[in-house]
Order: structure tokens, then sequence, then C-alpha cells
DNA sequence: AAGTGGTCTAGACCACCCC
DNA sequence: GGGTGGTCTAGACCACTTG
């Protein structure tokens, strides 16, 4: 078998397309910019839609493309770096944190949440409902777990489950001795509740940070929040302003 | 219109199908254990094959279901957390860190690499490959770029090109001061050679954790990891290892 | 009403793994 | 060779937005 492989590995049609598309945008198409519609675009390409689609979903999902319902796809703007360590050894709610709280409710948490707070099964906790926005445009929803233990102090016969209560519960907050936090960051789909409030659809990938909140040797509140996977680059540390992408594969020297 | 709206929001197959599937991987499977396949599934819940796909593609997003070619859908261990700044403060290859070096070669990076570390446009930095497992099981690659000014005195007739010299390279680097560092995540999709090395397909959603190290007043040296977004839960800070996820969505007491 | 993206179908063939 | 998941097709209808 001295041949020499030609097309031995075949990538697939969506992959390519991918590729034909990406540098399209970048040399093609500014942002903001409205796509041919996807029928035309599979007939320009010769594909069928369905072929087109998976293209168009992983340049979506790479934060490259957007796409609403009855409107079209543009080009999206480069990812927003929010900080998810604003003000670090912090509490939620403290002077400058990036958050808005919407409501707070009295409930009983789902069964992980519970064993992290260590609260019993069937025991309601404070839970603050936040959102984050950049320039006008939700980026983040939160869900913040407060222990009634953490907010001893709070009058129970507060504001009717409204934002006033979620800033009561807040300002309470701020009173404990912060020890420490810890976080992880992984993958998952927005919630159907979650994903109306981002302006996507149910099951949209999202970035979803757990943060545990020490105090008093044990876990005062814990936070999970929904960041939008498509637009937002979550930044550590500092200031995350620099732009940095993989480009094509290189040759080695 | 005092009528009750029944199934005025019709959610989606797929949609509740995912819900459906994920509730009995929670009852009646454990982990590893095979499910039937597709096109058994499918006709199972009376629906198309695509369309029974859309629920499993995204419960393998979630990191529920391992799926692979010529073998069939397993259910998959809880994700992995994957401390992400051990020995914070400490530069890539400093005792105790997780990565093995794989490679080093010189090439000319990508231009946002480039533009980070303050280098021409055609300046060749090292290039050093790292990966990273868990259990034997491949979870992570990295690119780290080194300028030459970070190490100096690097001799430059070393070894050629193998894991050798990616180790001196490493070995260069300790002796610099390291000032600071700072971190991004972001969802990305594989590159096809990381792909190949995390034993994925092409595509697959991943964790790409860009970090800058900052001595000498610039920045020394950038590492661009990506995760396997399926298996791993980015943790920071300390342990991580509680298992923490959204259930279902409860009403308010 | 017209046009967009989102969902769904019923089929086909391919690449890969294992026996 | 037989079974698996991965790719692809050509259609249809639906949900949503906009003029």
């Amino acid at each position: 078998m001295g041949t020499t492989q030609l097309e031995s590995v075949p990538e697939p049609k969506y992959w390519h397309l991918k590729t034909v598309l990406s540098e399209a945008l970048d040399s093609e198409f500014s942002v903001g910019e409205i796509l041919p519609n996807e029928r035309d675009l599979a007939a320009r390409f010769g594909v069928a839609r369905a072929t087109l689609r998976q293209a168009l979903e992983q340049l979506e999902l790479e934060g490259r493309l957007q796409r609403r319902r009855g409107v079209g796809t543009t080009v999206a703007p480069p990812r927003v770096g929010v900080s998810v360590d604003t003000a670090r050894h912090a509490w939620p709610g403290a002077p400058g944190d990036a958050w808005q709280a919407v409501d707070c409710v009295r409930e009983v948490p789902p069964a992980s949440v519970a064993d992290a707070l260590g609260t019993g099964p069937d025991e309601p906790v404070h839970t603050v409902r936040r959102s984050r926005t950049y320039s006008g445009r939700p980026v983040a929803t939160e869900l913040l777990y407060v222990p009634q233990a953490s907010v001893p102090d709070l009058s129970a016969i507060d504001a009717p489950a409204g934002a006033a209560r979620a800033r009561a519960v807040l300002r309470e907050l701020q009173r404990l001795d912060l020890e420490g936090e810890d976080r992880a960051v992984e993958l998952a789909s927005a919630r159907a509740e979650d994903a109306r409030e981002l302006d996507r659809l149910p099951g949209a990938p999202v970035l979803l940070v757990t943060t545990r909140f020490h105090a008093e040797g044990r876990t005062a509140a814990l936070s999970l929040a929904t960041y939008r996977a498509d637009t937002c680059r979550l930044t550590f540390g500092d200031t995350g302003r620099v732009e940095i992408h993989h480009g094509p594969e290189r040759q080695a020297s």
C-alpha cells in the first residue's frame, strides 16, 4: 500500500463548514452584522439545513454568533470578562459588588444545598435571588442560600418576600466574620427559570459557579451563580482584560 | 379569557425526555451501567432517533452520561473536582503541581498569545505541552508559552524538543520571582489536537483556563489549559469536595 | 402575513469497537 | 460481521418577531 493517503481522514462536513464560516466571520463580517438565513446559507454551501445548524451551534457555543428565533443570526461581540471574585473576602451584598438583589423567599433548598449548609432536609432557608447585568444585558443569575442561623437577628416579620427582604438578609450577613470562601466552576445547562432570566432557551450552556462562604467554623452561605457561557469569560484575580484565544494550529520550528 | 391554560406552553419533547431520563438515571441506574442503544431507546419513547439524541447530548454535556462510538452509552461517575490553583503563587512545574510535561518546541505562537506576552509577531517562544490525568484518565491538556526572555540561561543546544527540554524550561522558570497571576475561564470547543489527547471528538465542549504569570513587571508566561467540560469541575480556593447541583425547582413557602 | 430560528421525523450511510 | 454511536439528508411543522 504505497499510495499517498488522500482524504484518508475525511473531516465531518459541519466541522469544515464551521472553519470556513469562522474565517469568513473574521474577514468579511463585523460585530452586529446579520448573516443570511439558515436556509439560504445551507443552499449556498450545498448541505442540508441540519448540517449547517450543527456548525452554527458550535460557533454560537464559542461566542462567535448570536441567534434569536424570529429575528436572525448576528455576529456576536467579543466575550465579556466578568470578575468572579470582586471584593475578595467580602460577603455578597458588600459595597461595590456587581449584583442586584431581586427578591427573597424562605424555602426548603435542594438536598445537596442542605447538605452543604448543614441544615436539616426539611428546614427552609433564606433564598435570595440576584441578577447581574453588563451594559444593560443580563449575564448571570444567582441563588444565594442563607440559613436562618447565619442571620439570627433578622426579624421574621419583615417585608413580604421581596427585594427589600433580600437586602435585609444581605445586610445582616455583613455582621458575620467571613473566614474564607471556596469556589467551583462547571458547565451546566440552564434551568427553565434561569434561561428566561438570561434571555436564552432552556438548556442553553451556562457556567455554574458554586461559592461556599465560611464563618464561625461552618458554611454560612452558599451561592449558585449561573453565567451565560456564550457571552461570558469569568475572570479571577485581577484585570483579565486581554483577549486570548486559540489560533489555527501551527508547525513546530 | 377565564379559562385555565392547559398545555399553553408545550415544552419540547427532547426537554421532557431529558427530564424523564435524568430521573431514571437517579433511580434505576448505577454508575458505569450501560444504557440500551439509541435506536431501542428512541423506539421505547416513541420519538425519532435524532430527538432522543438531543436529550442524550444534553445529559452528556451535564456530565451524567458518557457515550463512545462503537461501544455504547454508560452512566458517568460524578464530576471530578480538579484544583486549578494548586500551589498558589507558584510557577508551573513547581514541586507538587499536578501536570506532567510532554514535550516542548520553539514556535511562533498565535497572534493573541504574542500580544499577551509582548513578543514580536514572528518571534518564536518555548511552547511546552503538558497533560493532566485523574486516575489514569486524561482530564486536561495545556500549552504553556514561555518567551526566551523569561528563561535567559537556558542553553539553546538542549535536548531535541522533547520532554527533557520541557522540564528544562520549567526548571529555569522557577528562578524568576513570581509576582502574581490572573486567570480566566471560558467555554470553548476542543481543537482537533486537544480532542485526541482528551479522548473526545473534535469540537467537544471544554473549559479553557487562561493564566498569565507576572514577573519582572511583565507577563513572563502564559498558560492555556483545556479541561474536559463533561468530566471536570474546576475548584478554586480549597477543597471543593462537596457535591452540589441544582435540584428540581420548588415552590416558595 | 411573512420571515426567522427551533423542533421533529424517517430514513441512509459511515467510523469505530469488539467478537 | 454485527452492533454501537456519529454524520447527513430532505422534508415538515411550530414558535416567535417584525412590518
